[in-house]
DNA sequence: TATCAAATTTAGATTAGCCTAAAAAATATT
DNA sequence: AATATTTTTTAGGCTAATCTAAATTTGATA
């Protein structure tokens, strides 16, 4: 059983593992988690005891299969959560992430299960984000970014790189979310910013914008 | 902002100071919580400080009136997702207390609202206690225990005071729940054993028993 | 009331998770 | 390649919550 910190690094390598490829550093870790890197350190050791993490000094750490094991069960019950409280607790995608920082820490299988039966087993959370099922398997669709979009050619949001409030909030705005059809009309050459339309609207957005848009096409 | 272990103790002090009255004790305290009684010396001192108990050296603890509202915002999440996993999530009465006393913990009072909106505003949650609404107040019927109920006259179980798992697969066995009409047919006068009728089906309970369940008359 | 037992508190130690400051290793730059 | 910079680790402390063992207070009993 880990303690509720633990399981934070482990989420925090885990997602950093992800972005990036090799092993992770203990300063990309510091920051995630608002931490000293000798803090993190320390926990790196105690991860290392506990054969969750690889570690050898100065190089950084990777998950072991039972790390990744623990990450995902973690992920599962966040991305869980963020589902129920948008589906039915009245959240919006940009007020999830904090609440569901502290239910993913809820020691309970039975609570799991039930809960993504409740919700008739999602495979996204709000933020387009695939949900690991019971046996910690997810499959996402291989989406783009935005960025990369041929001009012309129909896509279909499926989910946001940033999930900051203000990006999402952003995106509230300009009534873009999961599901709205895009299509890219032009790209400027000087900036890189598109002219998209998005479900009936045509609008202008900006690199930074189109770079944190996954897109199924 | 209580850490988890002050809210801990905030709430066995509040139950502790409903069941008895004055001051609640150390060794009390120290029994529900499972800690020495030097450990809630400590604890005593720090919430002293912090004005959620009045303490006096050798004296016991009272909640103030800070320390009430504390016990009791924790008390309404405990009893509102006690009630969202056996009405939702398929959780059993006997199975909920140990998943609620983490759930309590979680730090969100648009969760909180929202879940009461959500279950459609309970009065109680499936042990019979009262959930105090959003102003932290909650009114309980009067209800006396079965074994003060008098012979021949209706009543219907509307709590239980022993919420063990035992006790409760125990009431389930015997087909009493909250709502289980009850007439009580005959005292034994030697063991204060009784007869009753519950619901459809005639059984003989021991004291014991009848002393953990409420009756409305 | 004097004594004894039980309850409570104090003193001092331990552990997990964090910190700062200094040392060591790895990496980048001239 | 030598030096400078950045990253990482080590060493030594701090705090919250716990513990054990010893001292103190309360209150029950002879």
């Amino acid at each position: 059983m880990q303690t509720l910190s633990t399981e934070d690094y482990l989420k925090a390598i885990y997602h950093a593992s992800q972005s990036a490829s090799g092993t992770v550093a203990t300063t990309s870790i510091a920051n995630k988690i608002g931490a000293k890197p000798s803090s993190v350190t320390d926990m790196f050791k105690k991860l290392s005891d506990q054969k969750l993490v690889k570690y050898e000094k100065y190089q950084g750490v990777s998950l072991t299969s039972e790390g990744v094991k623990t990450a995902l069960r973690i992920v599962r019950k966040h991305r869980l959560w963020e589902s129920f409280l948008v589906s039915h607790l009245n959240f919006n995608w940009d007020e999830v992430h904090q609440v569901a920082e502290q239910l993913e820490h809820i020691q309970s299988e039975k609570l799991t299960n039930e809960l993504e039966r409740f919700l008739d087993y999602p495979t996204h959370d709000p933020h387009g984000d695939p949900i690991p099922n019971r046996a910690l398997f997810m499959k996402s669709y291989n989406k783009i970014l935005l960025t990369e979009l041929p001009l012309n050619k129909e896509g279909v949001c499926v989910g946001v790189k940033d999930n900051s409030s203000d990006f999402l909030r952003y995106l509230d705005r300009r009534q873009i979310g999961i599901g709205t059809p895009i299509l890219v009309l032009h790209r400027e050459d000087f900036d890189q910013s598109l002219h998209i339309q998005a479900g009936n609207s045509t609008l202008m957005i900006t690199q930074k914008t189109a770079e944190n848009i996954y897109i199924k096409p």
